[in-house]
DNA sequence: AGCACGCCGACT
DNA sequence: GTCGGCGTGCTC
C-alpha cells in the first residue's frame, strides 16, 4: 500500500501519512490538499513510505495531488528539511513560509511567461519600410530594431515610449523571440576600475565548487557593478544567479538596472509585497528554470534554481535579513548553507560587514574581497566631531552644524540632518504631576506625532489624540520631551525660512510611491535640507548632499545590547558614505559628548578594521558571539510570571540533560517586557560550538513540545539571536 | 493552529 | 432543565 509523508502547516514537529493509491517517485515534492482534522489542508509530499507510522486504520486517502506544477527538486526539499534542524521549526511551518501561499493552495498556478522576450516582427519590419504617420508605437519599434537584439517586455516599456508596447503586440509589430541563447548579453556597462577588475578576476579564477568570499567595499566603490559583472559570466554559462536584497522597497532602482543591463535575460523579483498570482509565478519560473536572476528580500533565498550558479548577497550585515518572528532564519546564512550544498560561490557584500562574516574572512572560512577605492573619482568624506558638552543647543543643533547647514544653503548644496528617531519627541510629559505618555499595551512611551496630531506607540501601533491638558492632574502644560525628526525639521525651517526643508522617515514614505517620490524630489534637486532616519542611509546616490549632520548618535555608545556598537557604525559609516558621492566633496559632523570615543575616531579613518578588531576584542573577552554560539528561548503570556514560570520549567527540564560546556542563564524579562498586551521572558542558552548546543536544542526542543502549556502561553526558540 | 470534547455557572 | 465558559487533547 503506497503512502505519502506530508508536510503541513501545523505547529507540530511531525509530517503525516497518507494513503495514495496512485502516488509514485514523481510526486516527492509536489502540493497536496489532504483531510486534516475536521477540515482540509493543503501540504507537500516529503517522500513515500511503504509502512506508516501509526495505525494503518487511522490514515485517510489523500484528496487530490496538484501535479499541473513540476515537483519541488529533492535539493529543495534539502533545504527546507536543513532550516527546519538548524532552527528547530516544524518542517511544515518550514514548508509552509517557503513556498507561496498561491502554489502550496494549489489554486490554478502558472509559471506562464508575463515577461516575453520580444522581437520585431516581420510586420513590424514593413511598418517601419512603409511610409505611413509616425506614431508613438513606430517610434518604439525603430528603437528596438536599431538594437536589433531581443528584449523582456518590461524592458521595452521603460524605454522612451515604453507605453507604446502593448499597441506595438496588438499590432503584431512585436513578437515573442524564438528561444535561443544570449540571456547573458550586457547593455552598456560602466568600465571597471583596477580594483573591480581584480575582484571579478579572483572570483573567476577561483576553482570551481563552494566558496564563500567577503566582499568588503566602501560606499560608492561599486559593488553593485561587481555583482553584475560575477552574474554575467554565471549567466552564460547557463546558470542561475540568486541575488539577495534587504528591502526591495529601499531599491527600486536596484531592480530596474540589473532589467535594464541584461535585455534579454528573465529576472524575476521575489518579495513579500507582491500580489499572490506574481510571487507564485516568479517561483515557478524559478523552478522551472526559465528565470535567469531572481533578486529577492530574505524568502527569496528558497526560490527553488536548478541551474543555480552563484549567490549575491547585498548588504550582508543588514538586520532584515533575519526573520523576527515564527521560524526565525537568517537568509544569509541559509545563503551560505546553500551555496555550499550546490556547490558554488556566494559573495556577501557590504561597506560595513557583520562582525561575524568579518571574523570568518579573517579566520579564513570566507575568502576576504576588497574595494577601497571609490569608483567615481571622489574623495571620502571628512568626518568630524562636534564635542557639545560646553554647547548651548538650539533643539539639539549645534551652532557649528548650523553654520554648516547655512554654507550649503548658500552654495546651492543639500544637507542631511540624521536621526534615528521618529515623530516629534519620544514622549509628552505633565511637570507638574510627573505624568509620562504611556502606551496602555506596551512597556514603552507613546510617541508624539505633531504632523498629524497623535500619539503613537512603535511598537503596537497603538495610537490616539494629543491630550490637551494632562489626564492625571487636568494642568495645561504638558509638552513633548526629547526631538524627533519632526522637531528637527521643523526648527530647522524657523531658523533656514527661505529653505525646503523635507523630512524622510517611515511616516512620510509609507509606501513604495511616497519613497519613490521622495526619491526624485530629492534628486531632482527639490530639497535643500533633508531630515531623515535610518531610511536614508540605505544605498543611493544624491550628487547634490554634501553634508551629513549626525545628533543622538551617542543613545547607542551605552547601550545595553552588545550589538549596538556594530550597529552605530554600520549606520554612521553607511548614511556618511551618502555625502559626497557626486564631484562636490562631503563632511559629516558629528555632534557627541564623547568626541574622543574609539568608535568615532576609527569612524573619522573609515576605518572599519580597526572598529572591527577592537569590537571584536571585546566580545571574545566578554564570551560573546562569533566566539560563543547562543540560542534564545522565549516566552509570552498575559501575565510575566507565567512567563518565567514556563522558562524556569524549561530550564530544569534542560539542566537534566545540558552536555558540558553548555551555559544556561536564568529567565529574565526581555527588555522590552510588555508588548501589544503581552509579557515576554527569555531565556539564553550558550556554548562554546554549535555542534554539543545545536545536538541540545533538538532534544530540548522535542521536549518542550510535549509538554502541557496553558493555552495562553506562547514560546519560540531563537537560533542565533539578534536582540540578547 | 483549529477544533472537538468535557465538566461547572446563569438563563428561558 | 439547557446554553456556553474555556481547560485539555488530538490531528495521519
Amino acid at each position: 500500500m503506497p503512502y505519502v509523508r506530508v508536510a503541513l502547516p501545523v505547529p507540530i514537529p511531525q509530517v503525516f501519512d497518507y494513503i495514495a493509491e496512485d502516488a509514485g517517485e514523481t510526486d516527492i515534492g509536489r502540493c497536496v490538499r489532504v483531510p486534516f482534522g475536521r477540515g482540509e489542508k493543503s501540504g507537500l509530499i516529503v517522500a513515500l513510505s511503504a509502512a506508516a507510522e501509526v495505525d494503518a486504520a487511522r490514515l485517510k486517502p489523500v484528496l487530490h495531488i496538484q501535479r499541473e506544477v513540476p515537483p519541488l527538486p529533492q535539493d529543495w526539499l534539502g533545504l527546507v528539511d536543513f532550516v527546519a534542524r538548524y532552527y528547530h521549526a516544524p518542517l511544515g511551518e518550514v514548508v509552509a513560509l517557503a513556498l507561496p501561499p498561491g502554489l502550496r493552495r494549489a489554486d490554478g498556478v502558472s509559471g506562464e511567461d508575463e515577461d516575453p522576450l520580444l522581437v520585431v516582427s516581420d510586420a513590424g519590419w514593413s511598418a517601419l519600410q512603409a511610409v505611413r504617420r509616425d506614431s508613438k508605437a513606430l517610434t518604439l519599434l525603430r528603437e528596438l530594431a536599431a538594437t536589433g537584439a531581443p528584449m523582456r517586455r518590461s524592458v521595452v516599456r521603460e524605454l522612451p515610449q515604453g507605453a507604446a508596447v502593448g499597441d506595438a503586440l496588438r499590432r503584431g509589430w512585436l513578437a515573442p523571440a524564438p528561444a535561443a541563447g544570449g540571456r547573458e548579453r550586457m547593455a552598456a556597462a560602466p568600465a571597471l576600475t583596477a580594483e573591480q577588475s581584480a575582484v571579478i578576476g579572483e572570483v573567476s579564477a577561483a576553482p570551481p565548487g563552494f566558496r564563500a568570499w567577503l566582499l568588503q567595499g566602501v560606499t560608492g566603490s561599486g559593488k553593485t557593478e561587481v555583482y553584475l559583472r560575477l552574474a554575467q559570466q554565471v549567466l552564460a554559462g547557463g546558470g542561475q544567479v540568486l541575488m539577495l536584497v534587504p528591502e526591495i522597497a529601499l531599491t527600486p532602482q536596484l531592480e530596474r538596472r540589473v532589467a535594464q543591463r541584461f535585455p534579454a535575460a528573465n529576472v524575476v523579483s521575489l518579495h513579500s509585497a507582491l500580489a499572490a498570482g506574481a510571487r507564485s509565478r516568479g517561483f515557478v519560473q524559478a523552478l522551472t528554470g526559465h528565470a535567469d536572476i531572481v533578486l529577492g528580500t530574505r524568502l527569496a533565498v528558497f526560490a527553488p534554481l536548478p541551474r543555480l550558479g552563484l549567490i549575491l548577497v547585498d548588504e550582508e550585515h543588514d538586520a532584515s535579513y533575519k526573520q523576527q518572528e515564527g521560524v526565525r532564519y537568517s537568509a544569509r546564512d541559509v545563503a551560505v548553507w546553500r551555496a555550499r550544498q550546490h556547490g558554488v560561490s556566494v559573495v556577501l557584500g557590504s561597506a560595513t560587514p557583520s562582525l561575524e562574516s568579518w571574523h570568518h574572512a579573517r579566520g579564513g572560512r570566507y575568502a576576504p574581497l576588497a574595494l577601497n577605492q571609490r569608483a567615481v573619482a571622489s574623495a571620502m568624506p571628512a568626518v568630524r566631531c562636534i564635542d557639545t558638552r560646553r554647547l548651548r543647543l538650539d533643539e539639539g543643533l549645534s551652532p557649528a552644524l548650523q553654520a554648516a547647514v547655512a554654507a550649503r544653503l548658500e552654495r546651492g548644496e543639500q544637507s542631511l540632518v540624521f536621526l534615528n528617531r521618529r515623530g516629534y519627541a519620544p514622549v509628552l510629559s505633565c511637570p507638574s504631576c510627573g505624568w509620562i505618555s504611556r502606551c496602555p499595551h506596551c512597556s514603552a512611551n507613546l510617541v508624539v506625532h505633531l504632523a498629524d496630531r497623535r500619539l503613537r506607540c512603535h511598537h503596537c501601533g497603538c495610537d490616539g489624540p494629543i491630550p490637551h491638558a494632562c489626564p492625571s492632574c487636568g494642568d495645561q502644560d504638558i509638552r513633548p520631551f526629547g526631538r524627533g525628526t519632526q522637531r528637527i525639521e521643523a526648527r530647522l525651517a524657523e531658523l533656514f525660512p527661505r529653505a525646503r526643508v523635507l523630512r524622510v522617515d517611515r511616516d512620510a514614505a509609507r509606501t513604495r510611491a511616497q519613497w519613490e517620490s521622495l526619491l526624485a524630489t530629492i534628486a531632482d534637486g527639490g530639497a535643500d535640507i533633508l531630515v531623515g532616519t535610518q531610511m536614508m542611509a540605505k544605498g543611493h546616490d544624491f550628487p547634490q548632499l554634501t553634508l551629513v549632520g549626525v545628533i543622538g548618535a551617542d543613545a547607542s555608545l551605552h547601550a545595553a545590547d552588545f550589538r549596538a556598537p556594530e550597529r552605530l557604525f554600520q549606520q554612521l559609516m553607511q548614511v556618511g558614505g551618502r555625502a559626497g558621492r557626486g564631484v562636490l566633496p562631503g563632511e559629516v559632523l558629528i555632534q557627541t559628548e564623547y568626541p574622543a570615543h574609539p568608535l568615532y575616531q576609527h569612524l573619522a579613518r573609515h576605518d572599519f578594521d580597526a572598529f572591527a578588531r577592537m569590537a571584536l576584542q571585546e566580545r571574545r573577552a566578554a564570551g560573546f558571539p562569533p566566539f560563543t554560539h547562543q540560542a534564545m528561548l522565549r516566552a509570552d503570556a498575559p501575565a510575566l510570571d507565567d512567563a518565567v514560570e514556563f522558562l524556569r520549567h524549561a530550564r530544569r527540564l534542560a539542566e537534566e540533560r545540558a552536555p558540558a560546556g553548555l551555559r544556561l542563564y536564568d529567565p529574565v524579562p526581555m527588555r522590552l517586557t510588555r508588548l501589544a498586551r503581552r509579557e515576554r521572558a527569555q531565556l539564553l542558552v550558550e556554548a562554546d560550538h554549535r555542534g554539543p548546543l545545536q545536538t541540545f536544542l533538538a532534544d530540548w526542543v522535542a521536549l518542550l513540545y510535549r509538554q502541557r502549556t496553558a493555552r495562553e502561553l506562547r514560546w519560540q526558540i531563537d537560533v542565533d539571536p539578534l536582540d540578547v
